[in-house]
RNA sequence: GGGCCGGUAGCUCAGUUGGUUAGAGCACACCCUUGAUAAGGGUGGGGUCGAAAGUUCGAGUCUUUCUCGGCCCA
């Protein structure tokens, strides 16, 4: 009978989500919808936010770090768009390279095929497909994740345009005169016959010969030494032949030393550095020696020697040259110089008049420019050098040494330095540099310290090698003059280079006549066509051009880039130098960068420690939105920890919040009313629904802060308080009674309608870029059109909403609440009570809380059937618990001595 | 090996210019409720703030060293 009598909460919203089910639902009816036009048009003409995708690399599944990625992207994008912007996310990939040259290679190996058999156009044209088939794949993966964007028109660095528009970059390079033509040591593989990018290099223990040797010294400005030897220390032995300087440190102390031991080298004199000579001493098993001598390094000025292989040819001198890059760490002291097989080499010699030369082929043979060994591979030259200064009695000692060594990432193979003609960027002739730093000055860095982080690698960077040997990439747009050697320059062939590969792609570069390049203007049997590609960062460091500013739905600058923290030597550097050298600022307004994710114990997520979380495996077992909820309660500025204790927990929490939704859904009977918060009579509601909407405001208030800074882990912590703290235990629990036991007309059960329906779409909207699907889900529910709740607007609270008074007031009354919750435990712990209405309190308060309670029903606020207050002048606040006289109402269960006065029939 | 960043309850996070007994939510334990029910409420336990030393009347907060972890570089 008394059920009848209640309002019981009745919704179609299920308590259980079934998230990994009902996601892709979400996901066709976005798709029916349109949703991303939608959006666009729901903002047209507003002020933009860009946030410009950094390209993920088209090759295998997304990881943790790309799902982390995209939903913050994804997070902040959405935050925008309802703050009232036309937030425009366009993804992108990166295409060109050789991760996706080596699969195909090894495609070819697995079926025999040699690729030098396969012509250069059909080779590319597979690397192409295998991109494409991955950008399908990743298209589908980032889609689940619940991520919004322009996903039929995205863009790709291998599009004909971006082919054509990275020419043109390149051109302006050129013209400008930045981009020259080197001849440097680089990291170079002789298993894949390329030079390596940065990010191509991983270091590996390796084992490597190793050879003191001794360099007669030819002539000195100390004489006491000019019958004595150098003797230095190294790993590479096959690096002797490219020998061309020795170099010192001034400040060190150097000792001359004759060794007294019977052998080969009985009384012969060498010198070392005073700090390494005990070390020298035992590797070469020197017994007994004599010091004769000691000087500091800046006496060798002028000091010249005698390559160790003087009577087998090598008849140049070995200049001493002064080095701050020697150390006491390892050695000598004194350390070899080969300019072609070392960057402090190459650098020191340069400086010095010393050119660096092709010592070294591609496949790792000597060329014809080193004697004796021309032909030899590198790897195979160690024990010839050793034998060769073994006789010519200028080994002191060999060894072998395991040491932290850098390898190709793909091939896994030792990596040399090698000379070669590479085409590099100056970061010096137009000031590239300083205008980077400037650039970083003007933007802003979410976290803060990203600012330092890329400022420190740009001030301390090389000149940016942009060439490779490879074949899957656009071209180097550039002709030699086979006479003059200069590089040809021309506004008319770079666009007209352009304009082809807009039409028909850059694989033409490889398989058509010069001519079609170079024109009518030009002679082609003239010039030279490079053949090497434009490495990859360039590329990536391009998008800005073929994309912010070619597309008519962007802008340029773009209002951020974000990605993981190991881009500041990545996209955001290469973007920033591309985009300083051709227009003179970055092609962003803020960075946001974010950390790693690695497992529960802060490890990195390795295929050897079996920790590794697939994307795929969170969806299956909880759905998108858990996941985006890890995401938007992790502290992005440092490393993101998940395994699947944390991802319960935020499961956990998850259902609390869904929960919140079901108890509003539940007595609004899923009829959501819109209010107008403008008109609201805030006045004639009772003080707690006015203390609720200055909650409310309040929440808005830091929503707004935590969302300005990109705060999202304290914006959400604060929204699931709302929900757990002052709407579940606090709100939902009191208004419980007003709105299942009061009478439909009642004038205090319309106000908390009226809150439940504020505080639903003010949730609604604050959870929505977060709980894309679960938010998503409900508006459709409620909302009887067909749209989505990813086109509203974030809700504008009014400034009454705010009553500081009231809620001094109310945190008092919450203080008192509290210490009656303390009261009523203690009697249902010694079973005088169970639930808290079958309790009656008296509570003697001082005079102060005698006037916060003034017109306060507190059995309503504590959920007991009767409250008696007392004068009490001694303690502020001293709660008894008794148990409750009368009969239980059957209606609203509060027990009354008289009978129910709201429900008397 | 070098540079940078970080380590606060089992978990996710707060902690203002150094100032009482270091906070919140979740999780956990116990109890209540059975009209949010594979829900809801209450109470409670839990931290030598990575370690050590130093500066100070006073350090989670400042300094140094060490340690563990991450990113970048060699």
């Amino acid at each position: 009978m008394s059920k009848d009598q209640i309002n019981l909460p009745k919704t179609a919203f299920s308590m259980k989500a079934n998230l990994p089910i009902r996601e892709p639902e979400i996901l066709e009816f976005w798709k029916k919808i349109n949703l991303y036009k939608e959006l666009r048009n729901s903002r047209k003409g507003k002020e933009k936010f860009v946030l410009h995708d950094g390209p993920p690399y088209a090759n295998g599944n997304i990881h943790m770090g790309t799902a982390l990625n995209k939903i913050l992207k994804d997070i902040i994008v959405k935050f925008h768009q309802m703050d009232g912007k036309d937030s425009v996310y366009v993804p992108g990939w990166d295409c060109h390279g050789l991760p996706i040259e080596w699969k195909i290679e090894e495609q070819y190996k697995k079926n025999k095929k040699n690729k030098n058999e396969v012509p250069i156009v059909e080779f590319r044209k597979e690397c192409r497909s295998f991109a494409e088939k991955w950008i399908e794949v990743h298209k589908d993966q980032f889609k689940r994740l619940g991520v919004i964007g322009d996903w039929e028109n995205y863009y790709s660095t291998m599009s004909f345009e971006a082919e054509a528009q990275i020419v043109r970059e390149l051109g302006k390079f050129l013209k400008e005169g930045s981009l020259y033509r080197g001849f440097k040591p680089v990291l170079w593989s002789t298993v894949e016959k390329t030079a390596l990018a940065d990010a191509e290099v991983e270091y590996q223990d390796h084992k490597s010969d190793t050879i003191y040797v001794c360099f007669p010294i030819k002539s000195s400005n100390i004489k006491d030494i000019e019958d004595s030897s150098i003797v230095i220390w190294t790993t590479t032995p096959w690096t002797i032949p490219a020998n061309k300087a020795l170099a010192y440190n001034e400040n060190l102390n150097y000792l001359l030393i004759e060794i007294n031991d019977d052998g080969e080298f009985k009384n012969k004199k060498i010198i070392v550095a005073e700090s390494l000579l005990e070390s020298v001493v035992k590797d070469c098993e020197i017994k007994n020696y004599k010091n004769l001598k000691k000087f500091k390094g800046k006496e060798f000025k002028n000091t010249f020697c005698n390559h160790p292989f003087l009577n087998l040819g090598y008849d140049y001198d070995i200049p001493m040259l002064e080095a701050r890059f020697v150390t006491t760490e390892q050695g000598t002291g004194i350390v070899h110089c080969a300019p072609s097989h070392g960057p402090d080499d190459f650098n020191l010699c340069l400086n010095n008049g010393i050119k660096a030369i092709e010592t070294v082929d591609g496949d790792g043979k000597y060329t014809k420019d080193v004697s004796l060994f021309e032909g030899i591979h590198i790897f195979k030259a160690n024990p010839i050098v050793i034998e060769k200064l073994r006789e010519q009695r200028k080994l002191l000692s060999n060894g072998e040494l395991v040491h932290s060594y850098p390898h190709s990432w793909r091939s896994k193979a030792p990596l040399v330095h090698r000379a070669t003609p590479q085409w590099f960027i100056s970061m010096e002739s137009h000031k590239l540099r300083n205008k980077a730093l400037k650039a970083i000055d003007d933007t802003t860095f979410y976290p803060s310290k990203g600012k330092e982080r890329l400022k420190s690698m740009i001030e301390t960077r090389p000149d940016w090698c942009v060439s490779r040997q490879r074949v899957w990439g656009v071209p180097l747009p550039i002709f030699v003059n086979k006479k003059t050697k200069k590089v040809l320059v021309d506004d008319e062939v770079f666009e007209n280079i352009a304009k082809i590969y807009e039409k028909e792609g850059s694989d033409c570069w490889f398989s058509d006549d010069k001519t079609k390049f170079l024109g009518t203007k030009y002679k082609a049997e003239d010039f030279e066509k490079q053949s090497d590609i434009v490495e990859v960062w360039f590329d990536s460091g391009s998008t800005h051009s073929f994309v912010l500013e070619k597309r008519k739905d962007l802008k340029w600058p773009a209002s951020m880039y974000l990605e993981g923290s190991d881009q500041h030597r990545g996209w955001f550097h290469s973007s920033l130098l591309e985009s300083c050298g051709t227009r003179g600022r970055a092609p962003f307004e803020s960075i946001l960068s974010h950390g790693f994710v690695v497992d529960g114990k802060g490890l990195k997520m390795s295929k050897s420690l079996g920790n590794v979380i697939a994307p795929e495996d969170i969806l299956k077992k909880y759905g998108a939105d858990i996941l985006r909820i890890w995401v938007a309660s992790s502290n992005y500025a440092e490393d993101l920890r998940i395994d699947f204790s944390i991802l319960d927990q935020h499961s956990e929490s998850y259902r609390k919040i869904r929960n919140t939704f079901r108890y509003l859904l539940g007595n609004l009977n899923d009829n959501f009313e819109e209010i107008n918060l403008e008109k609201i009579n805030i006045d004639k509601l009772p003080e707690l629904e006015q203390f609720m909407l200055h909650k409310i405001y309040t929440i808005n208030k830091n929503f707004e802060k935590n969302f300005k800074f990109y705060d999202f882990h304290n914006l959400y912590k604060e929204l699931l308080n709302f929900c757990t703290v002052d709407l579940s235990s606090f709100y939902f629990d009191i208004r419980k009674d007003t709105l299942y036991c009061d009478n439909k007309d009642s004038e205090k059960r319309k106000s908390t309608l009226l809150l439940l329906n504020v505080i639903l779409e003010s949730l609604l909207k604050w959870f929505a870029p977060i709980l894309s699907f679960t938010t998503e889900e409900i508006y459709q529910l409620i909302i009887k059109k067909k749209k989505s709740i990813h086109l509203e607007k974030f809700l504008k609270l009014p400034k009454i909403f705010e009553n500081k008074k009231l809620n001094n007031k109310w945190s008092e009354l919450i203080k008192i609440r509290n210490i009656c919750n303390i009261s009523i435990e203690e009697k249902r712990a010694s079973k005088v009570i169970g639930s808290s209405l079958e309790a009656a309190l008296t509570i003697h308060l001082d005079k102060k809380s005698l006037e916060i309670v003034k017109g306060v029903d507190l059995s309503e606020l504590c959920i007991t059937s009767s409250v008696e207050i007392k004068n009490n002048s001694k303690e502020n606040v001293l709660v008894e618990t008794n148990k409750a006289k009368g009969e239980k109402c059957p209606v609203c269960w509060k027990i009354n001595i008289k009978a129910c006065e709201r429900h008397k029939n």
